[in-house]
DNA sequence: GCAAAAGTGTTGTGTCTACACCCATGT
DNA sequence: ACATGGGTGTAGACACAACACTTTTGC
């Protein structure tokens, strides 16, 4: 037999929360890293795949049906990563619609992406990566409906990609394009105006809440497929 | 102290060969799944990361300077995956140009991806997940450098593109996609005709053989960034 | 009526595909 | 000369951004 390396998990959750993408963290109160924060996570567990123990842990920190998505985001392995164990470590990315609020413990938090605090181990650079996966993936797939409630106006939408792409979106130019790649139906319900007025916004809902690519081929498409 | 999974890890390394993408692959004469074949690979040692090892037990199939490019795909850990053992597996995946010809053990050779033999463990899917990783990189990064030589024509780098992408590309916008975003350069030299005749081809070369993404948004583009 | 918010019409631009046509070489 | 393969010119389709304009509400 050889020496064998302790396997952890973590996960970069995310959520849209008042116009900015933030991430759940815990405040370490043991070394190392004393004090900073860190990704949720843990051990692997014998008899358990990496997701089935990813959800496991997060269970201690949210309700696990709240997460809309979960994916695998990248295994690190430098062996300075701890100082007294040899951990290899695999992170996931996991999503939370907007609407909800999850009741979480005295030592978690939601922690603004754009300004983070000191974090543990790799997390930072662990973060950075799951912010650039859904960066990237709101735009050629359906990711969206991971960080919208089940119906939403296309301003309520536009806001949750302002926060996660980090420019501004138009909502005119969203619209038709998730309309054109029929990721959104309209529901048929109208969001009320509020005290100030406006006309009254229509609701959508994403047509599937399975990640599906939309947007195959960036360029270099086969002969015949247009656009 | 707590049970720990053996962690191992495998390459899918891909070549375009004779107009087909090729995966290297080596046969088994042992259980579990003999006869099988099956990703190079083996054991995480202590003291070394996972992209070292890979490379240390690549360096048994083929001469590791011979690897364009190497970025890791998947970690999976289905506790059934090996009838024995509890295995956690991290998969990469490898690129070798296409003018390189690695001599190799005689346990070991090049497989049609198209046209697999049968596969042991979970590595035909893994397969799966390298060619499309692979195929989606060709069109919005310069990955293209790592399946081409030094120096090439456009209609010798179309072929590359063709067998990777499993699709009829054209030499001519192949050329004009590559050449205005700024991923070819010539080099100044012809390749001489055949004895077929025809007009000599320029030769090109990639400005850069790091991996870099040359079509950062598919869609949904910043305000002012003209697409 | 007027402000506010949502939604549509329209124009312009850049990128890609498709295909016709021209260029340089070997026999 | 003519076949062969390489390269350019050009037109059309499409998706997107930008912005003006219209619609529908609250006060």
């Amino acid at each position: 037999m050889h020496e064998k390396p302790t396997h952890v998990v973590s996960a970069v959750v995310l959520q849209a929360r008042s116009g900015q993408l933030q991430v759940l963290l815990w405040q370490r109160r043991q070394p190392p890293f004393d004090g900073a924060f860190a990704l949720p996570g843990g051990y692997l567990l014998p008899g358990e795949t990496l997701e089935d123990s990813i959800r496991r842990h997060l269970a201690e920190k949210v309700d696990v049906r709240e997460l809309s998505h979960i994916e695998q985001l990248v295994t690190t392995s430098d062996p300075a990563r701890h100082p007294s164990e040899w951990q290899v470590a695999t992170a996931y990315l996991g999503l939370v619609p907007s609407d909800l609020d999850p009741t979480l413990p005295s030592d978690t938090s939601w922690h603004r992406v754009a300004d983070l605090p000191e974090t543990a181990f790799d997390h930072g650079v662990i973060i950075s990566t799951g912010r650039e996966r859904l960066r990237a993936k709101l735009s050629y797939t359906n990711i969206g409906f991971a960080l919208a409630p089940h119906s939403f106006s296309i301003s309520e939408l536009r806001d949750l990609y302002t926060a996660a792409l980090e420019h501004e979106v138009s909502a005119t130019n969203l619209q038709r394009v998730l309309l054109r790649r029929e990721l959104l139906e309209a529901t048929g319900e109208l969001r009320h105006s509020g005290p100030s007025g406006g006309r009254p916004a229509a609701l959508y809902r994403f047509r599937s809440r399975t990640l599906s690519i939309t947007d195959q081929f960036a360029v270099l498409r086969p002969p015949g497929q247009h656009g």
